[in-house]
DNA sequence: TGTATTGATGCATAATTTAGCAGATTTGTT
DNA sequence: AACAAATCTGCTAAATTATGCATCAATACA
């Protein structure tokens, strides 16, 4: 049954970026939820698979998503929905550097975007959209305080 | 004895720049060996403190080179040394933030930095300093390879 | 079809990290 | 100095993650 694999993985990967998994245990709830039953120790597997990093902050990120997450935490200062549009602010002339992390991470609910010297545009599918990804992009800002 | 933690904190700061540490149990025996003694309950709190994070490779790093990790992480092409210089090639553009995070984190052997458009030179107080930056840096741009 | 090989998974367990609690030390106040 | 409050630390247990081993399914091949 290597095909229960590939399946689970894909699950995996929806999870993670809608909802915030601190631990493997949740995943296998979670995939549970999805149909797919199995236990910790093959997502423990998955994990490194996948090459799924856990935060700072204690959530864990697609290995696809941590360039994005690198830039925005990095780079990003505020960010706000208006409508179906997400307004980034970023520290000067890191715009295009940040939509094009943006772009290449390839969110389901981003349209496309555009960068200026210090503000990135983002147009979402709709407002739910442009709200899931203010929530996605405030998820891979968060940063430890101490 | 509040005075032992700062201590004992200032030692970890050496110990996690110059060695490669993977667990808390490889801390508490190097803290051993400079003469501070505690537990590995001790240590995670101490790593909790000062926001040590553990790299998807497996060491562990300072809060401070958190920064410079991404920035090396994510635009570095390349990095060799000449004699004390060390020469670090990124992507086009990038280079003047990358001089900033080197300068900004303060690395002891390094004298000073300069940056073209995709090129830092980055001068050491010594040939062997400037292996040590190249080291470094070469911890902190490792990746997960899966 | 029968058999060997490879990959995936569960189970049990080890390894690692975190947290609760109590005792000791330090600091601050009168 | 005496007492109170805040910190720090070790001990121990809990929580989380990783791994060795055996098994089962799928695939390859004779």
């Amino acid at each position: 049954m290597a095909k229960r694999r590939t399946g689970r993985q894909e699950a995996i990967r929806r999870i993670v970026r809608s909802k915030s998994i601190r631990t493997q245990r949740d995943l296998v709830f979670e995939l549970r939820d999805m149909g797919f039953t199995c236990t910790q120790a093959t997502v423990s597997r998955d994990i490194t698979d996948m090459g799924l990093r856990k935060l700072s902050e204690g959530a864990y990120v697609l290995a696809e998503d941590l360039h994005l997450q690198h830039m925005v935490s990095e780079f990003v200062v505020a960010i706000e929905s208006v409508g179906n549009q997400v307004v980034i602010k970023t520290q000067a002339g890191t715009a295009p550097g940040v939509a094009a992390a943006i772009d290449a991470a390839e969110l389901l609910e981003v349209v496309g975007s555009i960068a200026g010297n210090d503000t990135v545009l983002a147009i979402g599918r709709s407002s739910e959209g442009a709200a899931s990804i203010v929530s996605l992009l405030n998820k891979l800002r968060s940063v430890r305080r101490s």
